[in-house]
DNA sequence: CGATTGCTTGATACCTCTCAACCCAGGTGG
DNA sequence: CCACCTGGGTTGAGAGGTATCAAGCAATCG
């Protein structure tokens, strides 16, 4: 997907503060990076949450959107019987929270310390008054979401452990100056729930990826591809 | 999700013909139900596909969208071994085939046979340059379409072949004189792909509901369920 | 009719889950 | 400083659910 999100001066809506009592409020702003893709920076809606603090809740009025500054948020649904399935994970510059029922349809968890900008969401309606840079801008949003969760369709429904494992490391693999290396945010019961596997099967598949030297633990959350080519052609 | 998606009379721009050979042109107009929703009919553009003809296939450059005249549509994807994941099934009045990175990220398929309108697709630059109501539409057909592949993915990626198979025929039961039933247009092998099961299990868990009193096959494609609540509350 | 196609059923294999033990690093307190 | 505790991660044994392979059945179509 080679949407580019195109900057607008009067993107940024400012928020109201959001509802839940995790958050901690800063005075300054986070990390500025983010701005140069998103335009200004809101006055002052930024908000620090703690390591699995939920953000909001499934069902919760939507009054916010967000974007993170720093840390990974993950975004997630729940059954009955506790079972979790994570959609996404969000990081620097993403945004997440974007509704138009009214209602949050996923909760949101801060993965890691995070720092997230709010931003005040409008009702259904936000979408016939808006203008339209807003617009187009939302709707690329949406797009590249989709095609996100298209591409976790396929990998939900019709791959193997093996194959999950290594897209995830090959989605989360960073260049560096000795090879690529993914640096983990997250947890196995994370990974897990992403994947749509048990942690135990995330750790075994690690373990096999280690012995058959695709990849090296140098500790549980550093992983180095040794043979990143290798574990792309798992998924050909 | 309650979007209601309004009719904007510039809605349909004609489209150009699609590009595979597989279509009949009609000279005369479909069912005329989904015009309602989507404004005035264009001039021609319908076409008619059989049974399991692809309307266009992923990697193709994106000249027209969809929308479901009447029949149902596939839309998939393959893995390079055969395998085959649907995302979805789109039915009369459902649009599919919008892409903003210029070419088809699926391979759509007639299940049955189809009739379709095609309209003409812009480049990228569309969501700069479109009327806001257009955008508007877009964007809720976009929202919609993830909320949809969403809950997909905590289908594929945490429920047993029975949930996925109650929630299937929840999903597709209608309210009919003698209680509800579900009507399939597709065949195992598509329901397999989109539950992520393969056939055998699609069948073992239909007889096995069948068993369990909850459903009645009348015949392979026609099922009454006998005891809906039962097959909601399997996903509560 | 015989062939074909889609569906069902059976036997078995295998992949992933479940349950349990263990390991290890980090933090705490005596 | 070290024993202890804790939480995350790993590993093992066995169970279970779904896939695989194969046969049988029923409706449809030449």
């Amino acid at each position: 997907m080679s949407v580019q999100l195109v900057v607008s001066s009067d993107f940024s809506i400012f928020a109201t503060p959001p509802l839940s009592g995790n958050e901690t409020w800063l005075s300054g702003a986070g990390d500025a990076e983010p701005a140069k893709r998103f335009g200004p920076r809101p006055a002052d809606p930024v908000a620090h949450f703690t390591q699995d603090r939920e953000i909001y809740g499934e069902g919760d009025t939507a009054k916010s959107y967000f974007m993170v500054v720093s840390g990974v948020v993950r975004i997630c649904k729940f059954l009955s019987d506790g079972r979790r399935q994570i959609e996404a994970f969000h990081g620097p510059g993403d945004l997440f929270g974007i509704e138009i029922g009214g209602k949050y349809s996923f909760t949101a968890e801060a993965v890691c310390d995070c720092t997230v900008i709010s931003y005040r969401q409008q009702g259904p309606e936000t979408f016939q008054t808006q203008d339209k840079i807003l617009l187009s801008q939302l709707l690329a949003y949406a797009m590249q979401n989709l095609a996100r969760a298209q591409e976790h369709l396929l990998l939900l429904g019709r791959r193997s452990a093996m194959e999950r494992v290594a897209a995830f490391l090959v989605d989360w693999a960073e260049d560096t100056p000795d090879g690529a290396v993914a640096t983990l945010a997250m947890s196995r019961q994370d990974i897990a729930d992403y994947l749509g596997l048990t942690i135990e099967t995330v750790s075994r598949t690690l373990s096999q990826l280690e012995r058959d030297a695709l990849i090296e633990l140098s500790t549980a959350r550093q992983i180095r591809l040794t043979d990143p080519d290798a574990l792309r052609d798992m998924n050909a």
